[in-house]
DNA sequence: AACCGGCGGTTCAATTAATGAACCAACGCG
DNA sequence: CGCGTTGGTTCATTAATTGAACCGCCGGTT
């Protein structure tokens, strides 16, 4: 790995639950020196990526990011757009809806929408950070990435969040495999007990996944045909977000409904 | 420069005038060898801080940076504060207002804001990239950041925008020197013709400017009462911005009307 | 008060990565 | 068809990075 994909992968540390980390724990979390680590979040500082704050002088993500993503948006608003798509599929299933994007080896929640469609819902709070073997969102990005990709993310330790979580990556490759036959990943509480997931990976201009969009609901409220309602609108969703943000859907993306 | 640095100026060169460019072009733009420009750009491109698209393969920031002004918002709500600022500020001195961030040798506009007060009004479509020795905002922030910097800057040469621009350092100097004794930089038409703006560094944790807040109105509407307003707006206004962003004001930063 | 363990930060010989001139195939233009 | 430009690649040379060991400081414990 390069210098500077070392140095930006320190990014991939910080997270909703941990906004501020301090250079003996980023040293410790990534694995590297901590003069390697001192020296990339210096650089990485000095272009405003990051900064540091309080008498510990912790490091987070600096001001630099807002403008490097107000230029993204201005001409491919993803973020604007999957706000939209994301709001309606909540109204038009009823349930929680998420977008996601990659964050080196997890997924990063981007936008949700709540649904008042009922008195409970699936929450987003303690799901920023997604594992790829363990969500829909992460199951449908996987389904659809390069080979490499895959084993590289399968080859990692795959943990257990749940009684139901997968950790056999023969297991894990059997549901790409039948997610790629329906172009839609569904998980039962592998993530989180007693939510079962729908997604589908959003696609960007080179045909890859660069994210997914999800709709998660309660197991209670799961019927063969809620599930295949919410199958067409996760398909309907993904296209219309990669389509409006310039992306492009694989030829073999299926377009049929669930089996 | 290190590597990492080095790689991340790159991402400078994207702008709302040049949201994608080209390998050849980034190298010409940047000074560094095509070979370097290439691994450079593969790099961050790796890490989806860059994507490729369109026949030529041009580059544009990837959807990498949204996550992280995403996670960066969430700790530190700087582009949702500066709006509801900036919005506040417009509205109040009946002009356009708006908030920028450093970006290497320049400032970005984030956010900006017009008012209905008038049927004429200055417009920012031609000024999401803006030097500093020329507009308010650079010299606000040139004015309160610290010696290397402003010599850097002014190391550089300093175009001509209009011919009121100063293009000498020395009597730059002396306009950071004005803007020291209030607090606010003052800026007739030297980057837009006509255009009379006021603006004042919004400060990081630090103590350091991260940009700054400005006015711009027609040269038209300027009386001393009115200067004497947006002088006072802008004034409060970045300090509630610093303020609410967690930035601080350096112990310095004046608190007293225009002289 | 003394001691300990951890923090952020620094140093420099050894090691590794980055560099860029020269090259390639492909493409659009005259 | 020839030319000039593009994106992309190679590898001997050059430069940067690395990390073990170290530092001062700080908070907690005895």
């Amino acid at each position: 790995m390069g210098t500077v994909a070392k140095a930006l992968s320190l990014l991939n540390l910080f997270s909703m639950e941990q906004p501020e980390i301090g250079l003996s724990d980023v040293a410790r979390l990534s694995g590297m020196n901590k003069a390697t680590a001192y020296r990339l979040l210096s650089e990485l500082q000095s272009q405003g990526i990051v900064e540091q704050v309080g008498p510990d002088r912790a490091y987070r993500l600096g001001p630099g990011v807002l403008r490097l993503a107000a230029l993204r948006e201005a001409s491919v608003p993803l973020l604007t757009v999957a706000r939209e798509v994301v709001r309606a599929l909540s109204d038009e299933t009823g349930e929680t809806a998420h977008m996601s994007v990659i964050r080196g080896t997890r997924l990063s929640a981007l936008t949700y929408a709540y649904s008042q469609a009922h008195a409970t819902r699936v929450t987003m709070e303690n799901a920023t950070d997604l594992a790829f073997h363990a969500t829909g969102s992460g199951l449908a990005v996987l389904a659809f990435s390069d080979p490499g990709f895959v084993n590289e993310t399968l080859a990692q330790p795959l943990p257990a969040y749940t009684e139901e979580t997968v950790t056999d990556s023969a297991a894990v490759r059997a549901a790409l495999d039948a997610a790629r036959l329906t172009g839609v990943a569904e998980c039962r509480g592998l993530f989180e007990a007693e939510v079962h997931s729908h997604a589908a990976p959003v696609f960007g201009p080179d045909g890859k996944p660069l994210g997914a969009l999800a709709v998660a609901a309660p197991y209670a409220r799961m019927t063969n045909a809620t599930a295949a309602h919410i199958h067409a609108a996760v398909i309907a969703g993904t296209r219309e977000l990669t389509h409006r943000t310039g992306g492009a859907l694989p030829a073999d993306y299926p377009t049929g409904a669930p089996t």
